[in-house]
RNA sequence: GACCCGUUCGUCUAUCGGUUAGGACUCCAGGUUUUCAUCCUGGCAAGAAGGGUUCGACUCCCUUACGGGUCGCCA
C-alpha cells in the first residue's frame, strides 16, 4: 500500500511554525516513501475563512518548498533537488471551483459527502438528537491507540463523565471538526496521519467514529508542540511564530526548513545542516521525540548563516536585493562585487544593507564609539601620510593598497597590522566589515584617499 | 480538578543496562587571517527528586515534583 499523508490546516490568517513543521513531516514522509502528499483546507469555520487567510497557507507552503500532489490547484511537481537552487519567493496558488464535491480539497465544498456518512451513522444507530444537534454515541470501552511516536496509549471510555458523547452535527446543520476530519481522511485514503500532539486526545474519538463506519483507521503519529524560548505556548504574536515573517526577516527558506526539522526530530548523527533532499533521505517517524521543543532564534540564525554560505553568490545577490532596495540604497553596477564581499559576514539577508552601505554611499551611519576609539589610537597619526602616499600612486589594487600600508607602517616603525584598524574605521566607520582589500578595491583610490584625509 | 504525554548542559539533541554521558547553538580563552569574518583548537555546562529491579541504571518499574496537552454545537 502506498503512503498517503496530508496536511490539513484551517485558515487563520497565518501559517504557524508548528503547522509548518507538521506539513514538513507529512511531506517528508510522503516523499521518502514515494507516496502522495495532500493539502486539505479545513475551512468549516466561516468566520475565519477569508481569501487572505487561505492565501497565507499557500504562500507559506510555497515559500518552504513543500509542494502537494493533491489539493487546491495541485502545485507543479518540482523536485526537491530543483528547489535547492531556486528562488521560492511567493508563488501564488490559483483556485478553480471543482466540478464535484469529491474533487474539492476544501471542506466547505464537501457537504454532500459528509451527509452520506452522516446517514451511515444514523442507520447504524450511533446518533441521537440533542436539541437540533446530533451526538455520536461512544462505545463504552477502553480504546487503545498505537501511536507511531507515543506508543500504546489507552483511553477508557467507560467513564462517561470524562468522555461525554460528542456533537458531530450542530443545530444549524453544519458538521464539527472531528466528523469531517475523519470522513476526509477515509475518503482520501490517508494512510498516515502526522499531526500535533494537541490532537492526541482526539484520536480515540476518531477511532470510534471510524469503527462505527466500519472502516480501517490510518496510522497515527503525534508530534510534540513547539514552545517559545521561555517554555510558554507559542501564539500568533510571538517572535518566530508566523512563517510569513521569516522571509521578511531575511531567512532563507531552506534554513527555516532545516531548523524546524531539528525541533523534535534528530538525524541521529552529528550533522545538522540539511537541504530538503538530505531531509527526505534521513527522515523517519521513529526518530521523532516526545517532549516539546523550545524555539531558539539564535540557533535558527546560525543555521541561516550556514545556508547562506552554501548558496551561490548570484543567488545571494538576488535574494539580498529587495532588502538593499528597501533601505533606499542604489543597486550600483558593482553590486555583485559589493555583495560578494559580505556574503560570509551576515547571518540574515536583512543585515546586508547595513553591511554594504558605506561601500556604495558616502552618507552611511558611523559607529561613534568605534570612531572615537580609532581616533584615540596612536597609529591614527599615520593616516594623513598614508593618504598622501596613496594619492601619489599611479596604479590601484587591493594588493597595492595593502603594500602602501606596509610602507607607511615601516617608515614609522609600526607594524602593518597596527594600521589596519584605524584604516578600517576611517573607511567604514565601523570595527567590523569586509576584508580590507575588498574595501580598497570597491571604494577605489579617490574615495579611499578622501576618507583617510577626512578622518 | 480529571485524563493523557513528557523530563539529559541555558537551548536543540546523541545514548536503545556497562561511555571519562558525545555533538550543535550561545558564552569565554587561544591559534590562523599583517585587518574583519570564516575557520581550527580548547574551556564552561546535564541525567528533576526519592524509592525499587539488577552484579551494574540516564536507560526498566513505582511515587513525588515540574512542564506540556486535552476536557466546546473551535479547529
Amino acid at each position: 500500500m502506498s503512503v498517503r499523508t496530508r496536511f490539513a490546516p484551517s485558515p487563520t490568517g497565518y501559517l504557524h511554525v508548528g503547522g509548518a513543521r507538521t506539513a514538513l513531516f507529512n511531506w517528508l514522509f510522503a516523499r521518502k516513501h514515494k507516496g502522495t502528499f495532500i493539502l486539505r483546507v479545513e475551512d468549516t469555520d466561516a468566520a475565519r475563512n477569508t481569501e487572505e487567510a487561505r492565501q497565507a497557507i499557500f504562500d507559506g507552503m510555497s515559500w518552504l518548498g513543500l509542494d502537494w500532489d493533491e489539493g487546491p490547484e495541485s502545485s507543479v511537481n518540482r523536485s526537491a533537488a530543483e528547489m535547492d537552487g531556486q528562488d521560492t519567493s511567493h508563488s501564488s496558488v490559483k483556485l478553480h471551483p471543482p466540478s464535484k464535491p469529491s474533487d474539492s480539497y476544501y471542506q466547505s465544498q464537501r457537504k454532500p459527502i459528509y451527509d452520506a456518512y452522516f446517514e451511515k451513522l444514523l442507520a447504524a444507530d450511533r446518533l441521537y438528537k440533542d436539541g437540533d444537534a446530533y451526538r455520536f454515541r461512544f462505545d463504552r470501552k477502553p480504546i487503545t491507540m498505537n501511536d507511531l511516536v507515543c506508543g500504546e496509549v489507552i483511553i477508557d471510555y467507560r467513564d462517561e463523565s470524562n468522555t461525554p458523547d460528542m456533537v458531530i452535527r450542530r443545530s444549524d446543520g453544519s458538521y464539527v471538526f472531528h466528523f469531517v476530519n475523519v470522513v476526509d481522511d477515509l475518503e482520501m485514503k490517508i494512510t498516515h496521519v502526522i499531526r500535533g500532539e494537541d490532537h492526541l486526545m482526539n484520536t480515540p474519538k476518531h477511532l470510534q467514529l471510524i469503527e462505527a463506519l466500519g472502516a480501517q483507521p490510518p496510522q497515527y503519529a503525534h508530534i510534540p508542540l513547539i514552545l517559545n524560548a521561555d517554555g510558554s505556548k507559542m501564539s500568533k504574536r510571538d517572535a518566530g511564530a508566523a512563517v510569513g515573517d521569516y522571509p521578511k526577516q531575511g531567512f532563507l527558506s531552506e534554513a527555516v526548513v532545516n531548523f524546524i526539522a531539528l525541533l523534535g526530530w534528530s538525524s541521529k548523527s552529528d550533522d545538522e545542516i540539511f537541504t530538503l533532499t538530505d531531509l527526505i533521505d534521513r527522515f523517519s517517524l521513529e526518530a521523532i521525540n516526545r517532549a516539546p521543543a523550545r524555539f531558539d532564534l539564535e540557533k535558527c540564525k546560525w543555521v541561516n548563516q550556514q545556508h547562506i554560505a552554501k548558496i551561490s553568490t548570484e543567488r545571494f545577490a538576488d535574494l539580498a536585493k529587495p532588502f538593499v532596495q528597501a533601505e533606499n540604497l542604489p543597486i550600483t553596477e558593482n553590486y555583485p562585487t559589493v555583495i560578494a564581499a559580505v556574503k560570509e559576514k551576515v547571518r540574515l539577508l536583512s543585515e546586508v544593507p547595513a553591511a554594504i552601505d558605506f561601500l556604495i554611499t558616502d552618507t552611511a551611519a558611523q559607529d561613534d564609539e568605534t570612531v572615537a576609539k580609532a581616533k584615540g589610537n596612536p597609529n591614527s597619526a599615520f593616516l594623513p601620510a598614508l593618504a598622501e602616499h596613496m594619492a601619489a600612486l599611479t596604479d590601484w589594487s587591493a594588493d597595492i593598497a595593502k603594500e602602501a600600508i606596509a610602507t607607511i607602517a615601516q617608515a614609522n616603525g609600526a607594524k602593518p597590522g597596527q594600521l589596519m584598524f584605524p584604516v578600517r574605521v576611517a573607511l567604514s566607520g565601523r570595527a567590523h566589515g569586509p576584508d580590507l582589500g575588498d574595501i580598497f578595491s570597491i571604494l577605489g583610490k579617490e574615495k579611499t584617499v578622501e576618507r583617510l584625509r577626512c578622518f
